[in-house]
DNA sequence: AACTATTTATAAGA
DNA sequence: TTCTTATAAATAGTT
């Protein structure tokens, strides 16, 4: 929004960078401030600026937002105080379910996609056009290939790790299944 | 920021409101995102809609922030027995939010080819070959280039769900919604 | 900090 | 809700 575009990475001139942290930061706050006075929202903001000092926004303030916000998690039963370890495990085990949830339902798509592709690809277009075309489309989807083979190792790996969890805590039989597939 | 120029003060219309809420919050969360991207600072972000739905945008995530906002005078006691395992659980969660990582960036693959299928599939078989050949190619550069905007844009919605998926006890029917949409 | 040329966000409208 | 479009607002590069 400015003299020119600028592409959405990193700017790599420190001192540039904590100009534009500055900026921005105000015209953030601006707008969560426009947000909670226009819609009646509440809006809690935090952010470390990359020298590491903080900043925040609140409406009515930060605690009280982010009281709400967490409240909403809070375990009805757990009142013993050496839970706090297993609260974290288990929290961790939900997460690790979702994920998991997250990458099946990813492979799904990738799998209705590239279907997809080949019966719409092949015998539609022969003409010379089309094989750039093609070309391209096959290297985006051996990308994507490439990047599901990450995926499926990372959740191996993962699995290694959860061990430790389902040691600690008996695995939940949805995690159990979910895992299991891969 | 439209046809007409606003008053700072509450939408009184309760429809024009929410109407509001939704795309302001959209350019919240985007800005949000941005400020990370171009300076690598850490934000989280949390509001509440006037009907009091939860919304957050956090990196790396809402509660890494919170917590090293919560956490700034606070010294790490670790040395007992439990800090090995605390160490393991922290390490796992760096590894959550790598797999996180990943999922969306899978995400926005399949949706570059999902794109970049419509783009090519209409136009390509009418035209003479030739000139289809230039045009399919900038064409499609262009859906791609779009595309990749799009999705960052809705990085920030995703890292909403997710986040009230990790940490929300009882999903709302909007993360719901959302979560399923992916 | 200020100043603008541009880009981006968005209020209305469809 | 999603998309278009006319305008207001934010901001990148400069001074």
């Amino acid at each position: 929004m400015g003299r020119r575009k600028i592409e959405m990475e990193m700017v790599k001139d420190s001192s540039s960078r904590q100009v534009t942290f500055s900026k921005r930061r105000t015209g953030l706050f601006k707008k969560g401030n426009e947000l909670a006075t226009l819609c009646g929202a509440e809006v809690a903001m935090v952010v470390f600026s990359p020298g590491g000092k903080p900043y925040s926004f609140g409406h009515p303030s930060v605690e009280s937002v982010s009281d709400r916000f967490r409240n909403q998690d809070q375990k009805p039963i757990n009142g013993d105080v050496g839970s706090s370890m297993d609260a974290k495990v288990d929290k961790l085990n939900r997460q690790l379910i979702d994920l998991l949830k997250q990458v099946q339902a990813e492979k799904k798509r990738g799998e209705m996609l590239e279907k997809a592709m080949k019966a719409k690809g092949q015998p539609k277009c022969k003409a010379p056009i089309k094989e750039l075309s093609l070309e391209e489309l096959e290297k985006l989807k051996g990308s994507l290939e490439e990047l599901r083979e990450n995926v499926k190792a990372r959740v191996s790996e993962m699995e290694a790790s959860s061990s430790l969890l389902l040691l600690a805590k008996k695995p939940t039989k949805e995690a159990d299944n979910l895992a299991s597939s891969y």
